[in-house]
DNA sequence: AATCAATAGTTGTTAATACAACAGTGCCCC
DNA sequence: GGGGCACTGTTGTATTAACAACTATTGATT
């Protein structure tokens, strides 16, 4: 659907201008998606982010500061999100043997089932949500990652 | 910045799950600047948002339903943004007459005065951060509206 | 006109975010 | 080995978001 249907704005400033509202109106109804995905298994957005980034390298561990640099919402806090996945048993955390100010969080094995679990149907639900073609989308990658300079 | 880069991830499960990420992360990315070029003027985005939406239907009147639609972020509070954007002089609220449940939302002057000063350096603005030329950005902007269906 | 459903907005409550101040640890250098 | 500084996380607090329950008004039906 066309931004301006979306959002009943007949027209932009300019082009760049809708860009950014398209982006963000496009992120908004991405999360409201989500959500809706996360919902059943009781996590939100930010913590699966989390726990697809202690994935990403176990099973080594990944101390707290790197987390939070490798979010996609840089704002979110850390050592909450990661104490809330703690209490659902997803991850484990220690202090580090070796620089004592540092904490190792590692992904369990019930983290890495619930990611699991959410992967199996991965591909339906970007064909259901995301009416664009294979080579269109690697355009707008490029698109995005040229626009942040 | 290639997006692998941003958030140190060295591979996507395929691009379509590059590009929700992408999304996400840019959004969050924009959302951060446009938070620091609002704070000088005591503004959260959702009510500069708001103001942005008065201002397109000014000199007439929006309910507030219709703001809550037409909002990029349609989770937000309007009944409590509008009040705050009402306690600093930027909107008048009036019960409708025709319809005592409706809420009629128009911007003041001063409300105008402010958009006005934010549009100024607007350009400049897009030129700093938005590190894409104009063929791209309306190709960004198709992608994105079809994207969503 | 009484009832019921639909519309428009408000408010309450719990959780999450934003931002800054804080505390503990390690490192360097004299 | 003590002082200062950078690093790593934590915690406090105010604001905002999420979601549901609620009130008030209108319109439709009989």
């Amino acid at each position: 659907m066309k931004l301006e249907e979306a959002i009943k704005q007949k027209k932009f400033g300019n082009e760049f201008e809708k860009a950014v509202v398209n982006i963000l109106y496009t992120a908004s109804w991405l999360e409201g998606i989500n959500i809706r995905r996360l919902k059943p298994h009781d996590i939100s957005p930010q913590q699966y982010n989390v726990l697809r980034i202690l994935r990403g390298s176990y099973p080594n561990p990944v101390m707290l500061g790197e987390i939070t640099e490798r979010m996609i919402d840089k704002n979110s806090n850390a050592t909450r999100l990661v104490e809330k996945l703690r209490l659902k048993g997803f991850l484990k955390r220690d202090i580090c043997k070796t620089n004592r100010r540092q904490v190792d969080i590692t992904i369990t094995q019930k983290g890495l089932t619930l990611l699991d679990a959410l992967d199996v149907h991965i591909d339906e639900w970007q064909n259901e949500h995301l009416k664009i073609k294979k080579s269109e989308v690697q355009q707008l990658n490029e698109l995005l990652d040229k626009l942040r300079g």
